[in-house]
RNA sequence: GGGAUUGUAGCUCAACUGGACAGAGCGACGGUUUCCUAAACCGUAGGUUCCGGGUUCGAUUCCCGGCAGUCCCA
């Protein structure tokens, strides 16, 4: 930040007058041409009618060199920046000093709403809701930690024809004793026993259950109250799979939550001319934009999804007042977004709308479907996790030691695992679902990370510093390595700022990993408990600020960190 | 048919939004524990960045035209 303010004074200097606000200073492409670079002044070249070495040399001229060992000019004309070690030892100081391991407060003040994971009630979560879940949550955790207010939303699925498929099987598919001992694992049941009875020929099962669903729709007081047992039950279930994956949601409203303000939100476009009649349905026609018909009520009068979106939006901006509302999805809505962002925007809507699409997720190449029978129930995924985890905790053990508590690190390793194999990826990426790939547990993996994070923690003990990383005296940079790792230490806020700017939790997942990379190679080859004074406190110095980088990123990816593997 | 999106090493992915010789992990091959945790580290091999044009001092990145996968809409 500080760098790039001097670079563009440079310029400024160079050619006054100039609008130098894109001029950026960034991290030498490799180490032998310096710490930094800065590429502008080629553009600048052509804008001045000037060769490019000829205007690199002018804003050299100009820069303030106080902050510099060296300033070279390579190639066409890039300016190379060899920071002077004392530079690179205060801001060590200022970053290990600083509230949030300097991550800038930028959202103070700020409120937004976040709405992630949203699986359907009545069903048990599987593979194909990790993404959403997991992507979502460390969204929600990076602009939490930027200081915006967040408000985590979990839109279920809890209203649609599936209730009346579900309240007929329920009532007569299922045993007393299953009733009684209701879960999500029979409701599931019964829905697929029922949803099967509804395809008979003679149609009597599936009038039956339009007829139960009629019902619901209009307070029948029978059916509303086993509909709240679906979703008290469904909740339930997802709370358990959340508390393993860490995640927590402000509020659950569901689709039904919207119900009532659904007529509200037609009439309002009607009274806008934006809605239209086609063929007994009520559409917004789009196809200026290329962005075809957004059909917002139904001919049988019903409503889609397209008006509960923004009803839902209406409520949101109603009740928050946020600065922008974040929807984490899979790719296949793309359409959907966009017809009903742009529809909000023609009715005022101010909020920033951002549509956050992942990739599908696939199994052996197939769609993940209950037809395809390749299911992955996410309660055994995260069992094999933790089994896997455990294999490999006890191996590692010695016979003799205390083993209560393997359980709970093999939880944290295996979750762990699990998650980062989703986050260390851009979400717009499809992924093959693997058992192996998912729980990966060595190299670009989450249990690396957590790994490297144990080892700086032993090592901080066995130096005596018990109460966390605590720094004492200052910082010294020796080696290439340790300069190296001392760099990339100090682009940390930056990765955080880079990673919430793209919604992509994927930017914060490389940095931590290239930072674990560079510590491990620094700890393999320089002794550092072992190394004289100053030196040695230095050296701890540096580990425990690469340690408190480590645990701040795998929080904000939801990833736990163990101070003993 | 219209649109979205992806295509990079054997496999899974990066490449800070146009920069220097395209980097990691896994897998393969070889090496490192009397030494701070070997879930680690070091090294070797592996590339026509799908193909063809264009813009540019400079293209994996931007534009045009194809090809292929996935998805959405009709």
């Amino acid at each position: 930040m500080e760098l790039t303010a001097i670079v563009r004074a440079a310029f400024e200097a160079a050619f006054p007058g100039g609008d130098f606000s894109a001029v950026r200073v960034v991290g030498a492409t490799d180490s032998k041409f310096g710490d930094f670079q800065c590429n502008d002044a080629l553009k600048c070249a052509k804008l001045y009618h000037l060769n490019p070495r000829q205007a690199a040399e002018k804003v050299a001229a100009k820069l303030d060199r106080t902050c510099f060992e060296k300033v070279d000019i390579a190639g066409p004309g890039f300016l190379n920046l060899t920071v002077s070690a004392s530079w690179i030892t205060e801001r060590l100081l200022r970053l290990s000093a600083a509230d949030h391991v300097g991550i800038p407060q930028k959202g103070r003040g700020k409120k937004i709403v976040i709405d992630y994971s949203s699986p359907n009630a009545a069903k048990q979560m599987h593979i194909g809701h990790i993404r959403s879940t997991v992507i979502g949550n460390a969204i929600d955790r990076i602009f939490r930690a930027l200081g915006y207010e967040v408000v985590a939303d979990n839109h279920l699925g809890d209203w649609g024809t599936q209730f009346g498929i579900l309240i007929k099987g329920y009532r007569e598919l299922l045993t007393e004793a299953e009733r009684a001992h209701l879960t999500v694992a029979l409701l599931e049941k019964c829905y697929v026993l029922s949803a099967a009875k509804a395809k008979e020929e003679d149609g009597v099962w599936k009038e039956a259950c339009r007829a139960e669903l009629v019902k619901l729709q209009q307070g029948d007081e029978g059916n509303l109250a086993l509909w709240r047992k679906f979703i008290e039950i469904s909740i339930a279930e997802f709370d358990r799979m959340y508390a393993k994956l860490g995640v927590k949601f402000d509020t659950y409203r569901g689709e039904s939550y919207y119900n009532g303000t659904m007529g509200e939100v037609v009439a309002e476009l009607q009274q806008a001319g934006l809605a239209e009649e086609s063929e007994g349905a009520l559409v917004v026609n789009l196809e200026q934009e290329k962005l075809g018909v957004a059909i917002v009520r139904k001919s049988d009068g019903g409503y889609n999804y397209t008006t509960s979106d923004l009803a839902c939006v209406k409520n949101r901006i109603e009740e928050y007042d946020p600065e922008r509302i974040i929807y984490v999805t899979d790719a296949r809505q793309q359409l959907h977004f966009r017809q009903w962002f742009s529809i909000a925007r023609k009715m005022g809507c101010k909020t920033q709308l951002i549509h956050v699409p992942f990739g599908l997720m696939s199994y052996q190449g197939k769609a993940i479907s209950t037809r395809e029978g390749n299911l992955i129930k996410l309660d055994e995924l995260l069992a094999e996790a933790v089994k896997r985890s455990l294999a490999i905790v006890e191996s590692r053990q010695d016979p003799a030691a205390d083993k209560s508590g393997n359980l709970r690190l093999a939880e944290q390793i295996g979750y762990g695992a699990v998650k980062y194999s989703d986050l260390s990826h851009d979400p717009a990426t499809d992924i093959d679902f693997s058992w192996d790939k998912a729980l990966a547990l060595e190299g670009n993996s989450g249990p690396y990370l957590q790994y490297a994070y144990a080892r700086v923690c032993s090592l901080m003990e066995k130096a005596g510093r018990v109460d966390g990383m605590g720094l004492t005296g200052t910082f010294e940079i020796v080696t290439a390595q340790e300069r190296r790792l001392a760099l990339q230490l100090l682009e940390f806020p930056g990765a955080v700022v880079r990673a919430a700017e793209a919604y992509k939790p994927s930017v914060l997942a490389e940095y931590l990993f290239q930072t674990a990379q560079l510590y491990s190679s620094f700890y393999q080859n320089s002794p550092i408990l072992k190394s004289d004074e100053p030196l040695r406190n230095a050296r701890l110095n540096l580990c425990a600020l690469f340690g408190e980088v480590l645990r701040t990123g795998l929080e904000l990816l939801g990833i736990e960190t163990p101070r003993h593997i």
